[in-house]
DNA sequence: GCCGTCCGTTCAGTATGCTGGACGGGAAGG
DNA sequence: CCTTCCCGTCCAGCATACTGAACGGACGGC
């Protein structure tokens, strides 16, 4: 869990020095705050020292990591990348509006994420009034076979597709027991979202808390769908307060759907 | 403006791709959503074609960019490592929980910054219930001489640090008429910050929006001093409601002060 | 206080990634 | 339809970025 273990794929590379950065770039993205120096860098990604110290320093001119004493940590210029990526997906920027003015949903905390493989990173956030601790903020990946978004986001691929990102996949990693255990477990939630239109995460990532989501398409070429969800804990989940969160659910899906396009 | 004209310092690094990589990403950040080929990143940087094109490649492998078509945009990897970056401070968690409870900033847009040269860094904000379309989202850089929190971050400063920031800067960019013009306006604003204990943006950002900001300490190592502020319309600046969000401003300053360290 | 260990940095030789030119495909214009 | 231009990709030779070992310093333990 804690290593990286070995260095996958530092496969013949054509720029192998920019593999290795995005590599070093990953264990400090793990590491948080706390520096790693070039000696746990070279162990941890089973290369050369000198050559990591190269990187590391290229880096750190770029501002895309800093120097804390002798060791190096995720720098700010990565953030600012990021902020760039996310405002060049005008989905994000219409998600913020549209999520205001949700008559029922603003008040919650609503989530955009897009489909990547078998995992969902999350691109937006609106918190609404009421307090739900969830840690996952921007930028953060989550399996999708517990989340609301995540599930959503599956049962929107055509068969062969979902087959195809099942495939490598036998266990399920479960944060709680209300997790589903098996593939099959998964399929047949599937096949009821498709039926139902939208997916229900029931305690699956956190307990006691719920979570609605509608698949939304994604306009960004060669980006997967993605999908939004708003989550509340499950005390607060009456029939008649899911009734209009999924009206406005839907509500931010036509909107975020609507092909408009600026020139 | 467009351009990012020549390669400023692609100066004898010791890791050139990796150096030639950050500046490839910069160009694509401006590009936002819109694909960059080879050649015209080639153009923009007065690099190698072939070696762009390389290095495009290993950045795409990594996530870190994507392939649309044959161009090439910010990928959702940068997204993450940002995320990771926000993360990795933990005065952005503690900001978000303390700006939800003040009494009155909570219905207010509230920020984090950080500064950094003479530039700010957004790394956090809160969104009240105010609407203030304010694009400044995280990751967003701006001037510090026109904005609450670089002003405040700013003033913070010794007078010889400031004086070496200040050294190559003659011409102030003026978002709005409000603006400073001249560096001896800025540091006249500036004493009257430290003076008073924080620092107004008074529509110099954009016409009809104020703004308060109080400087935080940075609890990281190697970074400059951040900033909080809280943004309204000017039609809405009271006095008394000016009052108690600077009570409130000061309580987050307080909180986020605060060195309580986890072991 | 001494020594063993580990770290980050330096340096010269060499394998290797970078370069510039050539190739094939696509779109726009005549 | 043919031409022209421009783009992205491929390839071999050369310069150069990478490597591995050695160095000096900092800690911690025997």
């Amino acid at each position: 869990m804690t290593d990286t273990t070995i260095d996958r794929a530092d496969a013949d590379s054509l720029a192998p020095a920019v593999t290795r950065a995005a590599l070093i770039l990953d264990v400090m993205a793990e590491s948080g705050a706390e520096p790693v120096g070039p000696s746990e860098l070279a162990r941890r990604l089973g290369l050369p020292k000198s050559s990591i110290a190269n990187i590391c320093g290229a880096l750190a001119d770029a501002g895309l990591v800093r120097r804390i004493g002798t060791g190096f940590a995720l720098g700010r210029r990565i953030a600012e990348l990021g902020g760039a990526y996310l405002a060049s997906i005008d989905q994000v920027q219409e998600f913020y509006d549209l999520a205001r003015r949700l008559p029922a949903g603003s008040e919650e905390t609503v989530q955009l994420a897009i489909l990547d493989g078998v995992e969902v990173t999350y691109l937006a956030r609106h918190d609404g009034r009421q307090p739900v601790r969830l840690s996952s903020g921007i930028g953060r990946r989550l399996p999708a076979f517990s989340t609301a978004t995540g599930k959503a986001a599956l049962a929107s691929l055509p068969t062969d597709e979902l087959d195809r990102r099942l495939e490598g996949v036998t266990r399920l990693p479960q944060a709680t027991p209300h997790a589903h255990a098996s593939v099959d477990d998964l399929r047949r939630d599937l096949a009821r979202i498709r039926d139902r239109g939208y997916a229900i995460d029931d305690e699956e990532t956190m307990e006691g808390v719920v979570c609605y989501g509608v698949m939304i398409p994604s306009r960004q070429p060669g980006e997967g769908p993605c999908a939004a969800s708003i989550t509340l804990l499950k005390v607060r989940a009456t029939d008649a307060r899911v009734s209009v969160l999924l009206d406005d659910l839907e509500q931010l899906r036509a909107g975020l759907s609507d092909p408009l396009r600026r020139s």
